[in-house]
RNA sequence: GGAGAGAUGGCAGAGUGGUCGAAUGCGGUGGUCUUGAAAACCACUGUACCGCAAGGUACCGGGGGUUCGAAUCCCUCUCUCUCCGCCA
C-alpha cells in the first residue's frame, strides 16, 4: 500500500510510473486525495468538539468538588449536544477512512526505473544467461517419465489420496527432495541468514500484511472453520514476524530463511504447463527474506540475486536471469528478477526463483518501521526470494542429468543424498 | 471437549468513575563523576492523526453501551493462560 502523502507529493510521477505496470492511476489518485481532504476537515471539526467536551467534563468535575453540583445543568446540556454531533461526525469519518482504504489497496506498487515496459512474460528482459544447455540424446525423457521409471515420484498415488497437483515422493525421490531442502538451507545459513520454521497457516492480518489479501484471495486455500489461510509461500509468515514492529537501525539487515511447503489453488491453470512437477498445489520451497534500510535495499536485491546465482551454478544447472517487465511484475513488487533453469528433457525454461524488492509497499501494510536520525519513524523496505523452489529444480536435475545408466547427482548434493547416481 | 483466570507502554507490573497517556521497577538514550569502565546520581524515553507553531484529538485486546466524565461499570466478540479429558 502506498502512503497518501507520497501520492499527494508525487502525483504526476506516480501516474507516469504506474503506466509501466499498465495501470491508469490518474483518477484514483485524485479520488484518494479528495477523500483525504475530506477526512482532514471532518477530523478537525470533530477534534474541536471533543476538545470542548473534554473541558466541559473537567469543569463539571471542579464544580462538583466545590459543592456546586446544581450549577452543572447548562454544561451537561452542551455536552449532550456535542455528543450528538460528534457521533455522526465519527461515523462519517470512519466511512471516509474505509473508502480511502478501499482505493489505496487497489493501487499497485510503483515499479523501479529499471523495469522495462511490456504486457506479458514475452516482454521480460533477459539480463544474464549462464551455463551450457545440455545436449541429450534423442531418447531423452521428460521428468515425469523418468520419475516413474526410477520410482522417484508417484503422481497416481497423490491423485488417489488428495488430487492432481499433490505428488507423493518415493524412495530416492524423497531422499533427493529432503537433501535439496537441507542443502538450500545450509547455503542460506552460510550466507548469514537465520533459519526459522514458521506456521504453515496464517491469520487474516498476516495474509493482508504481505499483500495476499484482498488482491489474491482465491489463490489461497482457506480453512473457513478457523478463518486461517494455508501459506502460498514462507514469505507470508516470515515477513509478518515483523508486523507492527519498530526495528532498531543497528539490526539492519534482518536476514531470515525458512523451509516450508507452499499451498496454491492455481485456479485456471491447465495444459502442458501443469504436467508433472511443473505446477503443483503443494510444493516445497526454501525462502529468503530481508528487512532493510531504504537506502540499502537495491544493493541488497543485487546481493540476493548473486546468492541465488551461486546456488544454481553449484548445482551445475544452466540458468538465465530475467528482469520482469511492468506487465509481468506482481502487484506488490517494485523490481523482480526471475531465475529460470533450462530443463533439457522437455526443452523448456522453468522458473525456479523470483527475487523482489517491495520497497515500503508491504511495510506500510505491516506497519514495519525504523527510526531515522531525527527520531522520526520511517517505513522499512522488505525483500524476498526463493532459494530455491524445489519441484522445478528437481525436474531439471533429473532431466539434465539423465544417462543410459541412470540419473547422476551433482557433486554439491552428494554429501546430502549419500548416493551419486539413481539407477 | 469441560471448568476457571486474564488481556494496561520495549518488558515486568500498579491502577476499580474525574487532575490517568497512565505509578513504580527493569531496559534504552543523553549527561555528571572517572585516565577508561562499572557503580551512583540527574534528565529524557509509546504510537497515530490534525496544525507553520503553540497546541489539539484518539488509542490501556476489538466492537458497542451507561455517564457531564470510563483503563476503571455493563454487554458482546476475539485471543491468551491454568487445571481436567483426549492425543503426536
Amino acid at each position: 500500500m502506498l502512503q497518501i502523502n507520497f501520492l499527494r507529493d508525487n502525483k504526476q510521477e506516480v501516474i507516469e510510473k504506474l503506466k509501466v505496470k499498465n495501470f491508469d492511476a490518474s483518477s484514483i489518485i485524485d479520488e484518494v486525495i479528495t477523500l483525504d481532504d475530506n477526512r482532514k476537515s471532518i477530523q478537525q471539526e470533530s477534534d474541536e468538539l471533543l476538545s470542548r467536551a473534554n473541558s466541559i467534563a473537567k469543569e463539571i468535575g471542579v464544580l462538583f468538588k466545590e459543592g456546586k453540583g446544581t450549577e452543572t445543568n447548562d454544561l451537561k446540556e452542551e455536552s449532550a449536544q456535542i455528543k450528538e454531533k460528534t457521533k455522526s461526525l465519527q461515523s462519517t469519518l470512519s466511512d471516509t477512512e474505509h473508502q480511502i482504504w478501499e482505493k489505496l489497496v487497489q493501487i499497485p506498487n510503483i515499479p523501479h526505473f529499471l523495469v522495462p515496459n511490456g504486457k506479458s512474460d514475452a516482454d521480460n528482459e533477459t539480463i544474464k544467461e549462464v551455463g551450457e544447455i545440455p545436449q541429450l540424446p534423442d531418447n531423452k525423457k521428460p521428468h515425469w517419465d523418468l520419475c516413474s521409471q526410477y520410482k522417484l515420484i508417484d503422481f497416481e498415488l497423490g491423485n488417489k489420496i488428495t488430487g492432481a497437483g499433490f505428488p507423493v515422493y518415493t524412495n530416492k525421490g524423497a531422499k533427493l527432495q529432503r537433501s535439496l531442502i537441507s542443502y538450500f538451507l545450509d547455503k542460506n545459513i552460510d550466507d548469514g541468514y537465520e533459519e526459522f520454521q514458521p506456521p504453515y497457516m496464517v491469520n487474516e492480518d498476516s495474509a493482508f500484511g504481505t499483500g495476499q489479501l484482498p488482491d489474491k484471495e482465491g489463490q489461497m486455500y482457506h480453512v473457513t472453520a478457523d478463518n486461517l489461510y494455508l501459506i502460498p509461500t514462507a514469505e507470508v509468515p516470515v515477513t509478518n514476524f515483523f508486523r507492527d514492529e519498530i526495528i532498531n537501525k543497528a539490526d539492519f539487515p534482518i536476514k531470515c530463511t525458512a523451509y516450508t511447503p507452499c499451498f496454491r489453488r492455481e485456479a485456471g491453470s491447465y495444459g502442458k504447463d501443469v504436467r508433472g512437477l511443473n505446477r503443483l498445489h503443494q510444493f516445497d520451497k526454501v525462502e529468503i527474506v530481508q528487512v532493510q534500510h531504504p537506502k540499502d535495499s537495491y544493493e541488497t536485491l543485487d546481493v540476493m540475486v548473486n546468492h541465488v546465482s551461486s546456488i544454481l551454478e553449484e548445482l551445475e544447472l544452466p540458468y538465465r536471469i530475467l528482469r520482469l517487465c511492468g506487465g509481468d511484475l506482481s502487484f506488490t513488487a517494485s523490481l523482480t528478477y526471475d531465475f529460470e533453469v533450462y530443463s533439457a528433457g522437455q526443452d523448456r525454461w522453468l522458473e525456479v526463483s523470483s527475487v523482489s524488492n517491495f520497497e515500503s509497499y508491504q511495510s506500510n501494510r505491516l506497519k514495519l518501521r525504523y527510526k531515522d536520525e531525527n527520531g522520526k519513524t520511517q517505513l522499512c523496505h522488505t525483500l524476498n526470494g526463493s532459494a530455491l523452489a524445489l519441484p522445478r529444480i528437481f525436474a531439471a536435475l533429473v532431466e539434465n542429468n539423465q544417462t543410459d545408466n541412470g540419473i547422476k547427482i551433482p557433486k554439491a548434493l552428494q554429501e546430502y543424498t549419500s548416493f551419486d547416481i539413481i539407477e
